[in-house]
DNA sequence: AACCGCCTCAACCGCAGAAGC
DNA sequence: AGCTTCTGCGGTTGAGGCGGT
């Protein structure tokens, strides 16, 4: 096979974004490969995919984590495991991927705290027999897990196991009603129709061209 | 002010399953 | 039915930022 020539990695440039944008905005979020060659991105699919779904998504919630949510995310590791996609649906604007690091840093900042309740133990009490576990159980010491417990139940729903009642388009729907505003990709560049319809299309969530015109002021 | 260690987050990798041919 | 390609998921890594000493 011929290799594809330099393939980009790293950081993306704010370049890279919008033109990532535009032709999602063109194509939809579906065809990744097909995105990556006719954008002229030296990037493959998977990274624009990743990219796209980490941090252009429309609708994406930045910054720290709300108590409520990081509750919601201890609950439903503890039915679910690491299923964190299956997490990241029941939190509105909240990526697979930040929720992996949410509990890799909740996981790592547990087993410091057991780690020196064990010490702290031993010191105090040398008939204790705990010990440091990798994975923590759900039950933190400090506090009881449920002690506040927001109201998620609109965006758990009732299912359980079959599968999810919110889906992800609800989801941006919920905290997007925005109107759509007219491709300002559209001027920009000159390609071809849309091959399929994309959900922005009916209104679901912020369309491409209203992230770029966000995120970069066009 | 400089150094060090920790934390966060973006991005990559490998794998599995789905879809297309 | 079998092969190839694509997509999505979970695990892992590394750069940069930040706070403490």
């Amino acid at each position: 096979m011929v290799q594809e020539e330099s393939i980009r990695k790293g950081p993306w440039t704010e370049q890279e974004d919008f033109q990532l944008v535009c032709f999602v905005g063109l194509f939809g979020d579906r065809r990744w490969d097909f995105i990556a060659k006719v954008s002229g991105l030296k990037r493959n699919g998977k990274s624009c995919r990743l990219r796209w779904v980490n941090y252009l998504h429309p609708g994406l919630k930045r910054g720290k984590m709300s108590p409520q949510e990081e509750r919601l995310v201890l609950d439903l590791h503890s039915k679910w495991g690491n299923r964190w996609s299956k997490i990241a649906r029941k939190l509105p604007g909240r990526t697979d991927n930040e929720i992996k690091n949410f509990w890799r840093t909740h996981v790592r900042k547990l087993a410091q705290e057991k780690k020196k309740a064990a010490v702290h133990h031993v010191v105090v009490s040398p008939s204790s027999s705990s010990t440091v576990d990798s994975v923590p159980t759900i039950d933190i010491g400090e506090e009881s897990f449920y002690d506040t417990g927001g109201d998620w139940s609109c965006y758990m729903g009732e299912e359980d196991e079959k599968g999810y009642s919110y889906s992800m388009d609800d989801i941006w729907r919920d905290i997007d009603d925005q109107s759509v505003v007219k491709a300002v990709c559209d001027e920009k560049l000159s390609c071809g129709p849309v091959a399929s319809p994309a959900p922005w299309e009916y209104g679901e969530y912020s369309p491409p061209w209203k992230v770029a015109e966000e995120k970069f002021g066009i």
